[in-house]
DNA sequence: AGGCGAGCTGCAAACGGTTACATTCTCGTC
DNA sequence: GACGAGAATGTAACCGTTTGCAGCTCGCCT
């Protein structure tokens, strides 16, 4: 039960009176072509509304112009700017982005087992946020597809990752500069089954900055919860509940972090008063409501590693010269925005 | 310069010693072939780490297992929640998606001219918020490409869509039934070139929800802005700058509606007293301040839209016989969600 | 006039699967 | 032991491009 099938290149050839070698270069544009020549066979598949099947370019050419986008959602706020920014990308370069969300442990378990299938059906894969094993990134390597990862890195693939660590140490730092002394954390899931590192780097960077002014670690000042507005509306509240609660808090998602503050809101609390907050990524929101945040631009990043990989795959067309795999650092650096959530108006 | 080529189909079948038909047969699943051949077959796939190439598939079946999805943006609120629930159905049912923003106009001219370059590229296509003209549509029906449309509807594809009208209509009753009677409106860009059509049903639904309780229209109090929390607090500063601002507003998204509380927040105004809001959406947010909205539920609508398309792929393989299209409105009903920026705790 | 190279074009072999149809087994039955 | 049906397998055409190589045509140079 096939589809109906249009008109193929042979059609073009015979109408037009040239070879299908022919028609074949002169709707690519390749040199060589006689001008004239040119015109008539593009008249002509005009006029049959010919378009070329990818499939069978694809096939005889072993290049598909298809990346995989693989994030843990497709809908948080940081990841679908992230895949906002990598795609404005591809397809200004003539590629098309096949999404893949790999949400829970099953599906992470089958992306990471079926991996290296992705082998024929696209060119390359950006895998963001879903700390994949050295031993899956080998399989990667050996069968030749070009990665980039994004959030964690792997050995041999190049990444583009946000310095996790100095996020966590910046806001606590701020935090620290404006006096507070009983610092509290609202994490996202640190042991979380896609296990991606964020948390833990942010963990140890708030650790660090505590630990730098010699203040000691009070691990029931951290609470943690699921990367959203009701999870560190959650969290926040398992903070308030304590006997001392933290004069200040660091909240690993500005998401989390409006969920946090309206947990303020309902006990009649105020920022940054009787709670200082500092959040991350700066969503829109957080100007709307003044939280104070560190800018991380996911757009910029997703677009960032969209352009490596492009890099990446041009490059291994010629030599496998694949040279030292570049480990890039969060490109527009991490930028601390003070707003009223930590410093009164 | 080819990229590096894996086994081939013919090297698995030498290796076990049967032919190609074979060795197609048994790794697909097919029936009639025997145990022991096709756990023979697989047993030497897996060790040659054969792949079979969907490019070839593709060619000889004609069938690409690609659906595309072409929304306004990929990292709104409402789009990416709908792109998450096509995808998940999607996925779960053997095909990939291409997910392919078209934001700005040149970007729309773009798209809408290459539509029916799509015909070998996917199974089927979803277009979100895009209207597309009936000639454009006709064009994809007459080359055979299976689509559904979700937020605006055509004479021959089935639509999933919000009843636009009545959220317009029912949120501005609900307001009318607390006693307002100047009811402003915070509307998305009625003409944006996106010329989706959900501001102007919505809007007539106001209106008409108005004009039943005899109150006159007043076009002072309806502004409009972008989609977003900026373009919704820009609108509502214009509301509140008129010399007789109203005492309620419907505010065509809650994205839209954060910006504007963040206004009223800003001159110390809050709601319901100074002023009641509606939003539209359901954000995760709402519920944190309070916003009283109409829930729509994008990831159903998504689900729903790529429920319908496989229907429509699956059922176009034997005869053609489309049946009357189906326009299917709010697959969940509407919902309006009262909380406190309507009515006092 | 002959030679030569550049520019065009064509031929035909891949590319790697799927599938209609033909062929060969395998048994149970009479 | 011949027969026949159904299961298992093989043969080969086909899907629609791309591209290396060869051949042809001209104009230009000597």
């Amino acid at each position: 039960m096939q589809r109906k099938r249009g008109p193929s290149i042979e059609d073009v050839a015979r109408e037009a009176g040239v070879s299908v070698a022919t028609v074949s270069r002169a709707l690519r544009g390749l040199p060589n072509v006689a001008p004239k020549t040119r015109a008539r066979v593009q008249d002509v598949a005009e006029g049959l509304n010919y378009r070329a099947d990818p499939s069978a370019a694809r096939l005889a050419t072993g290049r598909t112009n298809l990346i995989e986008l693989a994030t843990p959602t497709v809908d948080g706020w940081y990841f679908s700017r992230f895949l906002a920014g990598a795609i404005d990308h591809l397809l200004a370069n003539g590629y098309e982005a096949i999404t893949h969300p790999v949400s829970d442990p099953d599906e992470r378990e089958r992306f990471l087992d079926q991996l290296v299938q992705l082998e024929k059906r696209v060119d390359g894969l950006i895998v963001v946020d879903l700390n994949i094993s050295e031993d899956a990134a080998s399989e990667l390597w050996t069968a030749g597809i070009p990665t980039v990862t994004a959030g964690f890195s792997t050995e041999r693939f190049p990444s583009v990752i946000v310095d996790d660590y100095q996020v966590g140490y910046i806001a606590t730092q701020h935090l620290l500069e404006l006096g507070h002394r009983r610092i509290g954390l609202i994490s996202g899931e640190p042991n979380h089954p896609l296990a991606f590192s964020v948390p833990g780097l942010r963990l140890a960077g708030y650790t660090a900055a505590l630990a730098a002014e010699g203040i000691p670690i009070d691990t029931r000042l951290e609470k943690s919860g699921k990367f959203t507005a009701p999870g560190g509306r959650a969290a926040m509240e398992r903070l308030l509940d304590l006997d001392d609660p933290p004069t200040a808090v660091f909240v690993m998602s500005d998401e989390m972090a409006f969920g946090a503050w309206s947990a303020l809101q309902d006990r009649g609390l105020s920022w940054p008063g009787d709670m200082a907050m500092v959040g991350v990524d700066d969503h829109e929101l957080a100007e709307m409501v003044g939280l104070t945040t560190i800018r991380l631009l996911p757009h910029k990043l997703g677009a960032t590693a969209a352009e490596r990989l492009l890099e990446m795959i041009d490059n291994s067309v010629d030599g496998d010269a694949a040279s030292t795999p570049i480990r890039e650092t969060a490109p527009q650096g991490l930028e601390l925005i003070k707003r009223h959530s930590t410093i009164s108006s």
